[in-house]
DNA sequence: CCAACCTTACCACAGTTATGTCAAGGTGTC
DNA sequence: GACACCTTGACATAACTGTGGTAAGGTTGG
């Protein structure tokens, strides 16, 4: 079969077993578990821990940054209340032009040095 | 004018003026400067912060994740990475029906429980 | 049946977040 | 000109995050 143990696992995406454990812990990525309680990695598995280490390496991104994003993605009231509370910031929304956000920029520099 | 100071926008908001200069160092809440550099908060802004307070006391949300949805949503480019990351999760999307949350969440049992 | 894996449960630790307090100095109002 | 506010900067701290160990014990494959 192809899945992976939890060694396995970390030596094919360059996390320790260690933090393996700890990202099942805060819901990043859960394995199966075999009879006897071993995690199963499979292949997609994988892909989504190697991801997970480009998004942090890449964008400066924190483990707890991309778990809020989920619990967002499931919970539809939070993510109505946070739209909502977006909806009264000054920042551009989603369909913003580059030129809004240029000018965004500069008003909070005003705002920052204005004196 | 309807601007207020930073005691008093605390004042009415629930928070210290201590936190609401973290909340601005933080970038969430970053009010208009008198030519003296005294803080103006203007009322939208006080909305924003009782609006803050709410989803951190309602939602038990971290300022962190508030930020980071701030940040999602101005950079497209972290954007499209992180939704590239969350298609390959099993986690249904945004468009699933309730039902498909339901069979997810049993799984996710089945997932944790298995022996 | 034994070596090499796996499990959970702890202890440790540096770095960050969220919050308070205090000091030294500028502003504004009566 | 005194008093109540504002500013920045620093120090303090409890809780949490991310990460590493280690120990005591179960599983498995050659």
């Amino acid at each position: 079969m192809s899945t992976y143990t939890v060694s396995q696992a970390a030596a094919q995406t360059g996390w320790s077993p260690r933090m393996l454990r700890y990202l099942e812990s805060t819901g990043l990525v859960v394995p199966a578990r075999s009879a006897a309680g071993y995690r199963r990695y499979e292949p997609q598995e994988l892909a989504l821990l190697r991801g997970l280490a480009e998004l942090r390496q890449g964008f400066d991104v924190e483990l707890d940054d991309i778990a809020f994003v989920v619990r967002l993605r499931r919970d539809a009231r939070l993510r109505a209340a946070v739209e909502h509370w977006l909806a009264g910031t000054a920042v551009p929304a989603e369909g913003a032009s580059e030129a809004d956000w240029i000018e965004w920029e500069q008003r909070k520099h005003e705002r920052l040095l204005a004196a």
